[in-house]
DNA sequence: TAGATTGTTAATCGATTAACAATC
DNA sequence: TAGATTGTTAATCGATTAACAATC
């Protein structure tokens, strides 16, 4: 089944970097959607995210033809290619591990429905939340996990458990054999190769937030000296 | 005081991606520190997050010497060096605006708290929120934003608001005088080059998780033509 | 047709990796 | 000393940008 990942020549696998682009071209047409635009061109599409015409087009060419010469890109058709792409063309049962703070503002976060992503069912390893009803979902026991993953279909599982708890978890979901995990726990995971990891810590953009801050009022006060001459003149060794 | 941006010469600046690894060399040095270690290499730095040993000096090379030849990197020492790049030696509050579900749990989330990240202040523009209570904090209208940033003297803010309000939050935002911008609204925003902007919108991670798993069975059953032979073959014009 | 804009090639740029002398 | 591991250079690799013929 799996095989020697045969990788026909000629086939350049998407970057990684492509596919998040992708992601915000799909935002920005939606807005144009909204706006009753017909078509854009590749500028109107990347100037709002600040990237580069070229550079949409050729993110866009990766994946097929999608533009017209002299007109530029149909709204409706490029939006629902894209969702095609993405696998967003249809819906995403999901089920969710761990109902605290973070897990149950996910459950009802608007964000993902829209994009077909569906949270079908809860799970909770605290005996106060087992039973507990959610959004008209009952909370099960990790024990539940393999048989409900299987009789639902679900291939993918968001994971908003405690740091301490999250490597055990994630142990637990992939022999039930999930295919794809999203880690809200705030702690590296690893999982085997054939099971798709996505780590979002949310405080990782508030620490880059904080470093661009920084640095730009750095830049303002003393023009120059950036982290005490550390970096600001060529070492000669 | 903005002035001519003189990028003396010999200067680097960090780029985005060496920044972002750096703080997950951190998340990582905390495991270790919980472990008891007392030095790491750099290969077992990189290696659960899966970064090469060559890669994890170079990014930290990158703002001074911090390891060990024969040794390796100090833990508590490397920890409290990537604390004080980041900008995390020191507290930062915050203002939270938008108190929907996700805005609340934002607000009672840990992750922030345990890197120096305080939420001192609540915004929201719906009457039924203003002078709400959550955590020991008031929920104040939007129209005293500027006095409270000001006296408070905060420097960044988290907007958890609505897809079709959060450019106009933006803008009020901005002319408060804020440095930095953390925007949870699922919709792009744009603010003026001297405002640092970092998005986080939760359904991209989950898109680019869906592909991922699309992709991987794509290539498990039909080997090969991925998307329907869309670029399965080299177009010749 | 003239004007606009694509898809694609070639040139540039930056980022990753491998290798190794220097160091503990 | 021998073994380990750094910081750094040079080589590779990939990603971005500019330019332009083809197209509507």
């Amino acid at each position: 089944m799996k095989g020697s990942r045969p990788e026909p020549s000629g086939f350049k696998p998407a970057p990684k970097a492509v596919v998040g682009r992708v992601s915000l071209y799909l935002r920005q047409l939606e807005v144009y959607q909204r706006q009753g635009w017909a078509t854009v061109s590749s500028s109107q599409l990347g100037g709002p995210l600040s990237i580069k015409n070229a550079q949409v087009r050729k993110d866009l060419a990766f994946f097929g033809q999608f533009g017209h010469p002299g007109v530029g890109y149909r709204v409706d058709d490029l939006s629902a290619a894209i969702r095609h792409i993405l696998g967003i063309d249809h819906d995403w049962p999901l089920a969710l591990v761990g109902l605290g703070n973070l897990g149950r503002a996910l459950l009802k976060y608007r964000g993902f429905r829209s994009r077909g992503f569906h949270i079908v069912a809860l799970f909770d390893n605290d005996p106060t939340k087992i039973g507990g009803r959610h959004d008209g979902l009952v909370v099960e026991p990790m024990e539940a996990f393999g048989a409900v993953v299987t009789s639902g279909k679900i291939r993918l599982a968001m994971l908003a458990v405690p740091a301490d708890s999250a490597q055990r978890v994630a142990d637990q979901v992939v022999a039930a054999g999930i295919r794809g995990i999203l880690n809200f726990a705030p702690v590296p995971i690893t999982v085997p190769p054939q099971v798709n990891l996505v780590g979002v810590d949310l405080s990782i953009p508030l620490e880059n937030l904080a470093y661009k801050v920084q640095r730009t009022e750095d830049e303002d006060s003393c023009a120059g000296a950036i982290e005490r001459g550390a970096s600001a003149t060529d070492r000669v060794r």
